[in-house]
DNA sequence: AAGACGTGGAC
DNA sequence: TGTCCAAGTCT
């Protein structure tokens, strides 16, 4: 391993007990992933921070891949019909995230000269893009410091300091502040901090079968300590499915989005049987902006 | 401030 | 087989 050891010029105490283990971990552990490489574009982070939204890496990997060789800057996909994104993104889920790409590389073309930004007030003012977003794009594509709370770090967070399993439904107020006092002091330091975090929380302290034998902080996790207690909150509902209006959005958009042409109304009968939840998925999705009347008795992506 | 919002793989 | 879960955002 050459290059300095990120670890080395940390100050001591209670925090560089966990930043060291965990980065020198990261350092020999990390996944070569396309988005992380040296060369990569900010707008290539910033377009797989979309496609991430409660997406796993695994199916993101071809179409963020086919994206940017397509849309190489976020001009190129500013000037194609919405559609066109949806229509690109597949099956991924959540296609509202697709127009919402498209609406923020419209933003980035127009008000930011078709640069990301990288402040993160900037990138929070963009479409999709919350707090959680606009701090990893600031973090992974400029260097810049800020805490990022996604579900990985806020879990290994809840585990490793709070000796709970699970953490809240929620961010809470002493979650933010938990890991804004545990930031490295210097930016760069920090941003390594943030995806080290996030990528032992993929890798190693999963939600289903956490792997303490290969974790580097196992010996100062309050969970593992405490006997690996059980999540005892209250009850989380699991999202239904079978028969939602998401189900049914979802195979209806998919007629449209295999098409290559308008699509008769009788065609989305087929689809889904009951009449009048069809009728009302069709009329959300016009009103998302998702599909467009192109006649009396047609419909299609926009 | 809960609930809506897709999809498919893993156990 | 059914449940759980995946780098959240928006209203």
């Amino acid at each position: 391993m050459d290059g300095p050891d990120p670890a080395r010029d940390l100050p001591a105490g209670p925090a560089a007990d966990l930043w060291e283990p965990v980065l020198r971990w990261y350092d020999g552990h990390a996944r070569d992933l396309p988005w992380r490489e040296p060369g990569a574009s900010a707008w290539s982070v910033m377009v797989s921070e979309y496609m991430l939204q409660q997406t796993p890496v695994a199916r993101v990997l071809p179409v963020h891949a086919a994206w940017l060789e397509r849309w190489p800057r976020p001009a190129d996909l500013a000037a194609e019909p919405t559609g066109e994104a949806v229509r690109a993104w597949g099956r991924l889920g959540y296609p509202r995230r697709a127009l919402r790409l498209h609406a923020a590389a419209v933003a980035v073309t127009e008000r930011h000269g078709g640069e990301v930004p990288a402040s993160y007030d900037d990138l929070l003012a963009l479409p999709g893009v919350g707090d959680y977003t606009a701090a990893a794009i600031a973090t992974f594509a400029y260097g810049r410091r800020h805490v990022v709370l996604d579900t990985n770090v806020r879990r290994v967070h809840a585990r490793v300091l709070a000796g709970q399993a699970v953490p809240a439904a929620s961010v809470t107020r002493a979650e933010r502040d938990r890991a804004a006092a545990l930031l490295p002091p210097d930016a760069p330091t920090a941003a390594t901090w943030s995806v080290a975090v996030m990528e032992l929380g993929a890798l190693v302290c999963t939600a289903r079968s956490p792997d303490c034998d290969a974790c580097p902080v196992a010996g100062t996790c309050a969970w593992r300590a405490a006997g690996h207690p059980a999540y005892d909150g209250p009850v989380r509902r699991a999202q239904a499915w079978d028969g939602t209006d998401r189900q049914c959005r979802g195979r209806l958009l998919a007629v449209l989005r295999d098409a290559d042409a308008p699509v008769h109304l009788s065609r989305l009968d087929a689809a889904w049987p009951d009449p009048l939840q069809r009728a009302r998925c069709l009329e959300g999705l016009l009103t998302d902006g998702l599909a467009v009347r192109t006649s009396d008795t047609t419909v299609a992506l926009p």
